[in-house]
Order: C-alpha cells, then structure tokens, then sequence
DNA sequence: TCTGAAAATATTGTCGACAATCTTGATCAG
DNA sequence: CTGATCAAGATTGTCGACAATATTTTCAGA
C-alpha cells in the first residue's frame, strides 16, 4: 500500500471516507483536480462505474455533491460534464478569494495562536530554501503557495471561511493552476508578500493585515489578466 | 464544439426542475429554511420518500446536493441532520457577507447597468412605503431586505458571488430568521443605510460602496451579536 | 437494581433491472 | 445532393430488493 504523506495535503476536510460513495467522490475529485478528467468532458455514469467498479447509484450521489460543490455541472437527461474552464470566471474567482481570504486574514491577526503563527514562518523559511534550491521554477511552490492560504484560513478559526474557501474555491483555484499552469511566474516576490502578511498577523494588526493579503491576492490577479491578455483577444470594452 | 459566448451570463439559479430528485430537493430545501423541518432534526429517507411519494434513490441524490449546499450534515451508516443552529456559527456567517457583499457591492459599483440602479431604488421606495404603513413591523421587510441584497450581488455580474451568496448563505441566512425572527429591529435605519448604498452605486464610486455595505452588515451582526446576548444562558438541553 | 452483552429491529448503503429521454444514424422526399 | 423525419441505440432517471451497519431492546449475572 502506497500511502502518500509527507507533502502537504490541503484537503483534512474529509473525515472518513467509509462509504463507496464518499471514497469515489474524493477520487473523481482528484482526478479533475489533476486534469485526468479535463474540463468540459463528459461525465459517463457506466464508465466511471466500470472504471471504479463500482454500482452507478453510489456513483451518482458523488456526482451530486461534486455538483453542490461546482466541480460540475449536470442537465437532466443529458449527463453531468467538468466544468468548463473560462478565463472570465477565473478572474471571478480571484475577486471572490480577495474578499473571502481578507477577511479570513483579518480574522486571522486576531485568533491565530502564537504557535500557528510561528509554524507558519517555519513554513515560509521552508518555501524560501525550495525557491533558492531549484530557482523558482518548483512544481512545490504551487501546492506551498495554497497551504499558506489555507493555514491562514485554518487560522481565521472561522469555520464557515473555511467549508467555502476549502470545499468551493481552492479545489476550483487547483484545478485551473493544473489547466493554465500559472502562478509559478514570481515566486520570490509572492514569499515576501507571505512574510509581510505574517507580519501583520503577529502584531495583531487587523486593518493592515486584511488590506495585505487582498493586495497579495490582488496583484495574482491582475498578474493573471495580463498572462490571459496575451493569449486573449481584448475584445471587451478597453474603454476608460 | 465550442459555441462559449464570453460575456457573462449570471443566471446559475433555477436551471429547472425535470427531474424528480430536482424537484424534491428544492422542496427540502424550502421545507428547511421555513422551519417546517427544524435545525437539528433527522432525516429519515423512509419517511421522506413516503412523503414526498418517491423513492430513496432520488431523494439519497437530493439529500447529498443539500450536504453540497451544508444544509444538511451527514454520518456514515447514521442518515443526515438539519444543519443545528449556533449563535457562533450566525456571526461567522454574517463575517462572510460582510466580505462578500462588500466585494459584491464594489463590483456593482463598476458593472450594473442604469436600468437596475433605478429599479432598485423604485424598490426602496416600496419598503418605505410598506414600513410607514406597517409601522416597522412588517413581514414583508425580511424577504424585501433580502431582496435588496440580492440583487445587489446580481449586479455585481460576478456569477461566482452570486452562487456562493445564492446557494449556499443565503439559504442559511433565512433559515435562521424564521429561527430567531430577527432582522426587523431597524427598519428605518436599515432602510436608510440602503440609499446611502444604492446612492454611491449610482456615483460609481466603488470604495464608498464597498465600505457602506461593510458597515451595513456589520452593524447587523452587531445588533445580533446583542440580541444573543440577552438571550444566550441555557448551556444545553436539560430534562427532567 | 444496576451493568453488560447479545439478539432483535430499524435505518442506511449498494446493487441490478426497467422505464423515460436524448442522441445518432439511416431512410426518403424535394 | 441536401434536408427533414423517424427508428435504433445508448444514456440517464427511477424503482424495489438485498446486504451492511447502527441503534434499541432484552435478558442474564452480579
């Protein structure tokens, strides 16, 4: 049995899995997570059944969470697909996670126990070796990236930040850094807003720390739109 | 293959209702949020299956969309229970929508259309019109604050905000005021807080309008956070 | 009477089969 | 040759039955 461990794993919001329906749930999970099942692709109930031989009821309930969860989207009579990638609702996102993970961050300076706190700086000296030791370009600092995030949600102690963050959006944030492979364009400036944010948490200083993080968030963002400019037409209204 | 328009289509909500799990589910889902299934009670698929006269395939599927939203809470081998309502978790909700809406507010600063900004304030008028005839105690203003809200989010154009906020708080949100029947303590202030909004909509100007939103909903929190205070003492269930 | 374990019961989990609907491909009229 | 209509196939939706697990009841022993 090959149990992986040891890297950070971003999804402790499963309890147990004891159930067919949940165990093929958290895999068809990560399999559109990684892009096994790429976006848009149709979602066959007796081959998914086959492949995870498994009935198609249990199959069909994993379904229907991953469609609460937005991971896909279902037509009655026709079949569930992944949901489709859209430059425009990335970008969505982003604005969504600037508010959300703001908030969590101001929440943050004000519950994080000091020995989060100081874990979480062990981890940024860890994500600052990995980026001097493999210049930046390292296939970690995509998942270290959102581990920091999601401990600074965990930190927030505010449960509901972290059922929408963690269920909704991060496993959504994943599944488009596999698609577009982004985020990895500038690593070292990303750790210095990390330790800014850090910072800001340990001196208790609320304002400053939610107004850091949407910064940090932000200029992902606006990183992002510039990537997409690139490849994207700007037909939109470029007015101003 | 790929017919995708790009410009942003905001109408997630009420694909529609072919099926029968569909149909089941958005009757929960109302039988919750009025109460008529209270916070906390099990859900028996046997007895909703005969009351609703389907079977337990479709309401399984329906049950587990409604985890997906979190208005229910499943154990393995033990069946799902409405979400239990918590003071705690009420205030960490209404967090959540100060950031969200806030951002929400912003966007719809920027993106809604001239049309909507006069509907909306047609729509203030109304609740004027319905608090002075009323005197501040009527049933309408809790959907009719609601419905302001939402269709600030709407204006936003940010589909993402729209189904965080739609689907999975706003459902919560009702739920508890038919729980603590609260939110009618202010009308008239509320109402007020409500044109200094739509007024910084109209002026465009985006920080004031995420800023007036913010302290909109965090002056609710408050005013819960006050009222639970009078209330909160029993510590648990006691029988005799 | 109280405690603990084991049987009885009820509920949830899973499966295969059938019905309803959509999609595909073939046939035929223009 | 193009287009529409209709039949064949495949997929989704629904159901009832059986298996696995949790909860309740019962009963024996201290």
């Amino acid at each position: 049995m090959s149990e992986e461990i040891g890297y950070p794993k971003v999804v402790p919001l499963e309890p147990e899995a004891r159930t067919l329906a949940d165990r093929v749930c958290r895999q068809i999970v990560t399999a559109i997570v990684k892009g096994e099942i790429p976006p848009g692709h149709k979602i066959s109930e007796p081959e998914l059944a086959r492949t995870y031989g498994i009935s198609r009821g249990p199959l069909r309930e994993a379904i229907r969470r991953l469609e609460g969860w937005r991971l896909v989207e279902r037509k009655a009579h026709v079949g569930a697909r992944v949901v489709k990638l859209s430059a425009h609702e990335l970008i969505e996102i982003y604005r969504v996670r600037e508010a959300l993970e703001g908030m969590a961050c101001r929440q943050a300076a004000k519950n994080m126990t000091d020995a989060e706190i100081e874990s979480l700086k062990r981890l940024l000296d860890e994500h600052e070796a990995s980026i001097e030791q493999r210049e930046g370009r390292s296939y970690f600092q995509k998942e270290g990236d959102l581990d920091f995030h999601y401990r600074i949600v965990q930190g927030s102690k505010n449960s509901k930040l972290l059922e929408l963050l963690g269920d909704d959006l991060y496993h959504l944030v994943r599944m488009y850094r596999y698609q577009f492979s982004v985020s990895s364009s500038r690593p070292k400036r990303a750790l210095k807003e990390h330790r800014q944010i850090i910072d800001a948490i340990e001196a208790r200083d609320e304002e400053l720390a939610e107004m850091l993080m949407r910064r940090h968030i932000s200029a992902a963002r606006r990183n992002i739109e510039d990537k997409l400019d690139t490849v994207t037409k700007p037909e939109g209204d470029k007015h101003g």
